[in-house]
DNA sequence: CAATTACAATAGTAATACTATCATAAACGG
DNA sequence: CCGTTTATGATAGTATTACTATTGTAATTG
């Protein structure tokens, strides 16, 4: 019953969701739309029969569609961010703080009950899919400048930092973590969808572990 | 004088744009337009005007525009698997066959005079920013049933095969070579539009160099 | 010369991505 | 308690998108 909810940057809005009602179910709904059918065949007007609103409500709260969906993203990764405190907590070598911090990203996500109106699931299933699409795009750089990939960005910056400290000398600790994050999104789908693009299979507790260790070969192999 | 061309896979299309103009022109123009413009806001209509004839005959060539881009996309890997063939020919150790493979992956394409109606470099920067939408889809298994993704796997698994020879006992060859294939198509990405999450920068020739190092260190980091 | 093909021209439809206006009920402030 | 803001619903309307269908005609082929 903690009273804890994550301050998003307000560029993503038209109207916070999390205050009101309309604003929760348009969260839930959407994230269980989307996960669905997908995020290239989510309207706002099945959104709105789905709440039994209207269109025109569901834009009071976001510009567009797409905002929506950078809306959810960032939530996950400002989620990423906060659960990775947790799991760095106390641990003092950075190479240790670098394994906990990367096991967050690379696992199966469970219900966190915090958060009644997401379902990190799901969430998590649309992060995999939807990511890659809220910045390959022709107005990234708009969307950069207004902030909107931060928490992304910080996720990613914690882990490089551990890097660096893990090994001061090495050159590439950016752009090994943004390699490694690419890729724990990408291989579970893969597994799934075009399992010769992966030697990772099996069940998905299973997946999650191979992954984990296949992540953390790479990374502890390049630094060291 | 054109004396290749690809045979792509029938299901791409509904009448094969290599063997009429205006084909010819529809995959010139497209490869233009969507480079411009980006894919979300590309349309039959638009590249229908810009080559001066109508939607309609756009349609008798491609089903809908998704099978367009994949038509694309799958033309640049079918590119680079046959460029990949010349490159690593004569090579005698996995190693060098591996690295030269890998170059030609992480390179910035020149025009190649084989293909008139082709502009290698717009349609790398369409591969980079485009290609996860063909495959990030609700649809993925359909598209995959009919062979779209061969190319792309073709290459992966071309890659793979040298790492399995470098190192027999390597558990992770397809996963360590889609990882960075997914790689090297997103650093440059963000080497441009989003440099905090990589240490990559400075001109392109340059910015393709050290992306070619850094996975080339990572690759034989893991396999030995 | 007949028949196919290739394509332009035109029309039309359902869905999408919005914008605008108005009514009303609840909440809130003095 | 009354007036005002706020939140939402209801309704309407527009331009664009993603197609499908039909027809006419010029060029190509058999």
């Amino acid at each position: 019953m903690t009273i804890i909810s994550f301050r998003l940057n307000e560029n993503l809005f038209l109207k916070d969701p999390q205050n009101s009602e309309l604003g929760q179910n348009i969260i839930r709904s959407s994230i269980s739309l989307i996960d669905e059918i997908g995020f290239e065949h989510f309207t706002f007007k099945k959104l709105a029969d789905k709440i039994e609103s209207t269109e025109a409500s569901v834009y009071r709260y976001f510009e567009n569609k797409h905002r929506l969906l950078v809306y959810l993203i960032d939530w996950y990764w400002t989620w990423m961010d906060y659960k990775m405190d947790f799991a760095m907590q106390n641990l003092l070598t950075p190479e240790d703080r670098l394994r906990a911090g990367l096991k967050v990203i690379i696992e199966e996500k469970k219900p966190d009950p915090n958060f009644a109106f997401v379902d990190e699931q799901a969430l998590q299933r649309i992060v995999m899919s939807e990511f890659d699409k809220t910045y390959l795009t022709k107005q990234v750089d708009l969307d950069n400048k207004e902030g909107l990939f931060i928490p992304y960005k910080t996720v990613c910056n914690k882990l490089a930092c551990e890097i660096k400290k893990v090994n001061p000398a090495y050159q590439h600790p950016h752009t090994l973590i943004s390699t490694i994050m690419l890729s724990a999104n990408h291989q579970v789908f893969y597994a799934k969808h075009l399992p010769s693009l992966t030697d990772i299979n099996g069940e998905k507790q299973v997946t999650y572990q191979k992954l984990y260790e296949f992540c953390e070969a790479i990374i502890f192999n390049s630094i060291k």
